[in-house]
DNA sequence: AATATATACGACATTATTAATCGTATATAG
DNA sequence: CTATATACGATTAATAATGTCGTATATATT
């Protein structure tokens, strides 16, 4: 429990790896692939998702490739997460809460503190500290 | 991702709803199963594992059942978590490390100093201030 | 002593989530 | 025109979490 997805653990191998470049070249799904061992077209999508959510840019074609657009040091960790992954919850009763049993629940509330805990931690971190 | 387990939501629950009664009191897994709409079997386990990690005090035969032994402000909400479920990290290269990567990573250090950080959390954290 | 009810626990089955692959489309440098 | 890159929905495979089954043991009650 408590784990990072491997999207995200390849997301974060990718920005880390990128910024050890120029901030203008492009990198290739192939190239990062081959040089974790990281299933090529699994990085290609979170690549993309990446893109999709401005944190990159892409170039098609050949040749072409993906770099850092967003300054890194202005995404929180918690939003770099829930942009890949969605909200961040302990437990799925934080955001949606079709749970039967919730008039019964005696923890909700508690875990939620944990939950805002945790959520408070991550936000305070940034993209930038962990790639740099 | 980052979520806890059924499992750990059961153990607190039912400490939670033992913390209510008298210290001495006993409360069978059913009780708590039928209360909170848990699967007893599951429950049950969950309890005897924390009456092996002497967290709860077992008691047999008919009118028996479970009751706190511990002292739930002396254990972390860490140390609660990794008797439940083991070693505490987000990604698996915390701990044990045959990841065939692992000379080529780049995000261990970064990784684990965020791991480090939500250990730490978790470890101010007491069993008490989430069954209170 | 017999019975009913509780814990104890390994083995198995089911379900959900995560991870990976496939197939196809589009863009573009050479 | 071709090779190589991104784009992305659909599907399958693998893994982990969740739940069930069967059986053993302890003990209060009758």
């Amino acid at each position: 429990m408590l784990k990072i997805t491997r999207k995200v653990e390849y997301a974060l191998i990718a920005l880390r790896h990128m910024q050890s470049k120029d901030v203008d070249e492009l990198t290739s799904a192939k190239e990062i692939a081959n040089q974790y061992g990281i299933p090529q077209q699994l990085l290609a999508k979170t690549l993309q998702q990446m893109a999709r959510d401005n944190i990159l840019e892409a170039v098609q074609g050949p040749a072409g490739g993906y770099r850092i657009l967003a300054k890194l040091d202005r995404i929180s960790l918690k939003d770099f997460f829930e942009k890949l992954e969605g909200p961040l919850g302990m437990m799925d009763c934080y955001f949606d809460s079709d749970c039967i049993q919730i008039g019964a629940c005696n923890i909700r509330t508690p875990i939620q503190r944990i939950n805002d805990n945790m959520r408070n931690m991550f936000a305070q971190m940034t993209l930038q500290e962990v790639t740099q």
